[in-house]
DNA sequence: ATGGTAGAAGGTCTA
């Protein structure tokens, strides 16, 4: 089983880069970050037509996840617990039912930028990152598989960016993100591609500025945080790079893991 | 030190 997350930069501009990702790769379920549309206007059909079934929690302009399972799901939740007043659509989870398998929960995740730091944009971000920690220990009590995916714009460790000390103020690589996202790693959850591949450069996103791209100055920030009881089934993960190198493409690339 | 690009939108804002 094969579950990956996409941040597409909005899906009406990249749609067929997208669709041409999904045709290679097949993921059982997905999630995608930053689509830019309201739920209407989601390409739900062109998914359907893969066999995919399709949750949708979109936003005007901005923001935007959704999630697609070729198994069905229920449960469906939209939005992260812990503030009313949050309206931004970051958060999709659902309880999802594969045919040979114990069920697997999975939340699609578009954690702030937090740019421009400090101020009340990397304020939203660090109390976003406390309200997915409380999520994050009660999925915990349920003691079932589980996976976080998505694009949580933290870069976890200096080998994760291309040149720490050019981003050491930057709100993806500040010491109290870091921290932040550490507190909620260790609740005991692992970092899919970190376990795959420990001592590896494995970059998620590449800049559309400066050349980043052409000269490899990527962040790992796309991640899959797994509950012990789905580390325990993990087989392999990887980051699918050649989709970044296209033309018109998203600047983030698709992160995937496999489990047994 | 600044601005470089991209997307949604048709203002600038977000990243």
């Amino acid at each position: 089983m094969k579950i990956a997350t996409y941040n597409v930069n909005s899906i009406g501009a990249h749609l067929t880069r997208v669709l041409e990702w999904f045709d290679e790769a097949r993921p059982d379920i997905a999630v995608l970050q930053e689509i830019k549309c309201v739920d209407e206007k989601f390409p739900a059909g062109e998914f359907e037509d893969r066999g995919y079934n399709v949750a949708v929690h979109g936003q005007k302009t901005y923001n935007g996840v959704a999630l697609l399972s070729k198994y069905p799901f229920e449960e469906v939740k939209k939005g992260l617990p812990g503030d009313e007043a949050d309206d931004h659509a970051r958060y999709i989870e659902a309880m999802v039912f594969p045919a040979e398998a114990k069920p697997v929960r999975i939340a699609g995740i578009y954690l702030p930028n937090g740019n421009p730091a400090p101020g009340p944009k990397y304020d939203y971000k660090l109390k976003w990152m406390k309200r997915l920690k409380a999520r994050a220990e009660e999925l915990l009590a349920f003691e079932d598989a589980f996976v976080l995916a998505g694009d949580f714009n933290v870069v976890p460790q200096a080998e994760d960016v291309y040149d720490p000390h050019e981003w050491e103020g930057d709100a993806l690589y500040r010491p109290e993100t870091r921290a932040a996202f550490r507190e909620i790693l260790y609740l005991g959850l692992t970092d899919a591609i970190r376990q795959i591949n420990p001592m590896g450069v494995s970059y998620t996103f590449w800049d559309y500025q400066r050349g980043a791209w052409e000269k490899d100055h990527g962040l790992r920030i796309d991640h899959l945080l797994l509950s012990p009881q789905a580390a325990d089934r993990l087989k392999d993960a990887g980051v699918d790079r050649a989709a970044r190198g296209k033309e018109k493409p998203s600047d983030h690339t698709p992160v995937w893991a496999e489990f047994r």
